[in-house]
DNA sequence: CTCGGAGTTGAAGCGCACTTCAACTCAAGG
DNA sequence: CCTTGAGTTGAAGTGCGCTTCAACTCCGAG
């Protein structure tokens, strides 16, 4: 035990992630496995860190497909550094702040319209179209896109 | 123009959702409408107010069937007062405060391993099991409930 | 060599929040 | 009366992020 590679049952426990959903993410290309004579998936170590970012990029809000380009955007060729991964998390930064700054504003805004019970959606600052959490990635639009935002 | 009850149409333009979510919403029992003689669908007005409670409950990150509990412990029989409408605010507000918290919390983890470039599952706080931004509602589970947490 | 647990695949299913479609009816102006 | 735009329905489709399943193979301990 303790080799260089990881099976995928390895992988999916010291990530806390399924087997399944490792598969998964590598159909969509986040992350690699080399074979072995058998057509079993052995894991580098080094996705281990790829799998601890794809975590974190979720809990930001950004989709497998922004994940994915990110993820693409790391020196091929050589493993990446802390340094390389640094810049990518400073990337998802300005998106956590937005993220955060549009919460915050509309726990303002809620508190107010608490004040005054008035929901209404002309008047109320909580119903402003172009403040919204527009499209922050994750399945079925958490954050109201305007309707037919996707197509326009 | 102008009358006591709104169209469809207009309850969708009025309030920037489309029909189709309207007839969704109504299915699931957030909604109601009066139907015309001709079966066709006739808000009060105070519908506005409740598409206005559910959409800004979306933004909070609360899924269509807590809205629905929400909206069913509204007084029946009167139509809800300003405090009603508060009073729902503010069962709200708590999960605001705890989702930018752990957001909060996110970021200072990431700005920590940006620091460190560490993104390690072991040792990094950001990739914390127990901690973790659990089923905020919405969609393809945007926040990581553990595999199988919602089958356990 | 045998056995069982772990791995493989493609296809299908799920949950949520909707949208789209076809086929039809209604309502209001000319 | 006729047309046109708005409304009606149930069924099916969409997108995301997975999970489940069936049918099969691999690998290592005994």
């Amino acid at each position: 035990m303790h080799e260089a590679t990881l099976t995928i049952g390895q992988l999916a426990e010291r990530s806390g992630v399924a087997p399944s959903a490792l598969r998964y993410y590598e159909r969509l290309g986040l992350i690699r496995a080399e074979r072995t004579g058998g057509n079993q998936r052995r894991y580098a170590r080094t996705e281990l860190r790829r799998v601890a970012f794809i975590r974190i990029s979720q809990q930001v809000g950004v989709s497998l497909e922004e994940i994915r380009e990110a993820l693409d955007s790391l020196p091929s060729g050589r493993t990446p550094t802390p340094d390389d991964w640094a810049a990518l998390s400073r990337a998802w930064r300005e998106r956590l702040d937005e993220r955060i700054r549009l919460l915050g504003k509309l726990r303002d805004d809620l508190d107010g319209c608490i004040g005054c019970g008035c929901l209404s959606l002309q008047r109320c600052t909580l119903y402003n179209p172009g403040d919204v959490l527009a499209a922050e990635g994750a399945g079925a639009r958490l954050m109201l896109p305007r309707p037919g935002a996707d197509r326009a």
